[in-house]
RNA sequence: UCCCCGAUAGCUCAAUGGUAGAGCGAGCGGCUGUUAACCGCUAGGUUCUAGGUUCGAGUCCUAGUCGGGGAGCCA
């Protein structure tokens, strides 16, 4: 039935099929009519619900007497013996945080299934919203044959002694090696949520300013792409690939696309020719980086948004970066807030006072030559710091974490970079900007508390004679960026833009401390079994 | 890739070089409008893999695999 709530015969005249495919039905009236129901999910359109049972999340919002259908997986199941023996069983079906007990009355013909549920098995349980007697819960659906309560088991757990996510606690560690059934649990439910509510919030918040979404390309054929090492992209067989004629390298023009291709590492450089005619645009896609690297912050698989702005400077673009932090915390917050309160209970103590404060708080902008002078006082001043403060050199986490942790203890962002230190399509700034006592680019690190540089951005080199007297310094091939430097040749503009790590982000909202736990099947070196 | 730590029941962890244990979970029973329930009973083990030392190895040694923390690379 589309709507969800099981309807009374009087309410409502066309059939529940056709109610699901009218093309006429109005907002508000998914509920085939009935007037009630018109308010529980006022937000779904026709267009939005195409089931014919409720969501635990609008069950919660239905009002006390509404028939419904509740279709999940159980949680818990506890049995007691008061009123002629009852079941109370916890379902889930995920559209929320809390799931919602159904309390089965022992009169219920095949009573003996609902006291073998387990925890993992699937159901269909009909019943009635009612008003709980226990503690603990508002509501529950009342499953009883008198008022037409009936109960189907869809799937039993097999062998309930060795389910994997059995009703006990887990560590996340272990819970990495059941990737497919974690999600079934308080915290990876609720870091799903999160994530979408995010992802969604990202398009809204560019949407809303009139940035056009790009799709840049997954596979690249530039080796020039600046960040790390790459995956191969290839067609050939590994044992009898093709050789060049010298027999010392594979020939790639055999392969599929006639030349060496590779997994994006960015689309920053493609993302840059779209801003050069749309001028406001933005990627969302999964991003490949190849490097060994096995930290708590490290994906070999991860997403990355990166906007670009044309007719931008870096001061604005550390605007954006900051006004869009603060949109999707506040996104977040107010969207799924159910879910928030369990990370601030169960995963970060104080979590949601440490957003709020992020929120009220401007982030603080500081030149990197600064930054070395405050890091260079602190060490004066008795911090032990393992790596040395030089201008010149890249700060270590160590340093990143004093200024954003210790020192400001609050957001960050750090401007102007040596040149020496950074990529080479970062604009060259004036000579002595800041102070600084060599060569700088306007680069740009959001820095945050707990995760260290989350957003990475710059001003772009716009000058043709800079940016190629850039790559020859950096020995890379003019012959290979003919693209990237024709739109330097042709109407080139000042423009600026930044990558945002997605999953460092989740991290930084929900407080969970590995990445491997904020994206469903994490790709890691050694790891992509799922 | 480097440094440190770890791997024992479905899960979390104990176990002087000398008989393999507990809690949780699971099964059965009791009690209870229950809800981190509680009480009793029961089942559950190739101690990560391959070598080695020893009369004897979960324990000591070597190598490997995987996991965790930190570092580097970065988002």
């Amino acid at each position: 039935m589309p709507g969800s709530v099981r309807r009374q015969p009087p309410e409502g005249t066309e059939s529940p099929r056709s109610a699901l495919h009218s093309e006429n039905e109005p907002a508000g009236c998914t509920h085939g009519g009935a007037p009630a129901a018109a308010t529980i999910v006022p937000h779904l359109t026709r267009r939005h619900s195409y089931m014919s049972w409720l969501h635990v999340q609008h069950a919660f919002s239905a009002p006390v007497g509404t028939p419904v259908t509740i279709k999940g997986w159980v949680r818990t199941n506890r049995e007691s013996k008061a009123d002629g023996g009852l079941c109370f069983v916890a379902v889930s079906d995920g559209s929320c945080f809390e799931p919602i007990q159904c309390v089965i009355r022992a009169s219920l013909p095949g009573f003996d299934q609902a006291q073998r549920l387990t925890t993992g098995c699937s159901v269909e349980v009909d019943g009635v919203l009612v008003a709980s007697q226990g503690k603990g819960q508002a509501v529950e659906v009342l499953v009883d044959p008198a008022q037409g309560g009936a109960l189907r088991v869809v799937g039993w757990v097999e062998n309930p002694d060795t389910y994997p996510v059995s009703n006990k606690r887990h560590t996340f560690e272990y819970l990495r090696e059941v990737a497919h059934l974690r999600v079934r649990t308080n915290t990876f439910g609720a870091v799903a949520r999160v994530r979408h509510c995010l992802s969604m919030a990202v398009h809204r918040f560019f949407h809303e300013r009139g940035f056009f979404y790009v799709h840049t390309p997954i596979v690249t054929g530039s080796d020039c792409e600046g960040a790390g090492q790459m995956f191969r992209v290839s067609t050939l067989d590994m044992l009898t690939r093709p050789l060049t004629d010298d027999g010392k390298a594979c020939d790639f023009s055999h392969d599929f696309f006639g030349k060496e291709t590779h997994l994006t590492v960015s689309g920053q450089l493609n993302v840059e020719t779209y801003c050069s005619a749309l001028s406001n645009v933005y990627t969302f896609g999964p991003t490949f980086r190849a490097e060994n690297s096995n930290t708590s912050r490290h994906l070999a698989e991860f997403w990355m948004i990166e906007p670009e702005m044309a007719f931008c400077d870096l001061q604005r673009d550390s605007e954006i970066a900051e006004d869009f932090i603060k949109f999707l915390i506040r996104a977040v917050l107010s969207e799924r807030a159910d879910d928030m309160k369990f990370f601030d209970e169960r995963i970060e103590k104080g979590l949601i006072a440490r957003l709020t404060h992020v929120l009220d708080t401007p982030f603080r902008r500081l030149p990197y030559t600064e930054a070395i002078r405050i890091l260079e006082a602190a060490a004066a001043s008795g911090t032990k710091f393992e790596f040395p403060i030089r201008w010149g050199a890249d700060l270590q986490s160590e340093h990143e974490r004093y200024l954003t942790e210790v020192h400001f203890k609050q957001p960050v962002i750090l401007m102007n970079y040596p040149k020496s230190i950074k990529a080479f399509y970062m604009r060259v700034n004036d000579p002595g900007t800041d102070g600084a006592p060599a060569e700088t680019v306007a680069a740009m690190d959001v820095l945050v508390p707990g995760i260290g540089e989350i957003i990475g951005g710059s001003q772009r080199e716009e000058r043709l004679d800079v940016l190629d007297r850039r790559l020859d310094e950096m020995g890379l091939n003019k012959a290979d960026y003919w693209w990237y430097r024709d739109l330097r040749r042709y109407g080139t503009v000042p423009h600026a833009g930044f990558g945002l790590g997605f999953e460092r982000l989740i991290l930084f909202v929900t407080g969970m401390q590995n990445i491997r736990d904020v994206i469903p099947f994490p790709r890691a070196p050694k790891q992509a079994e799922f």
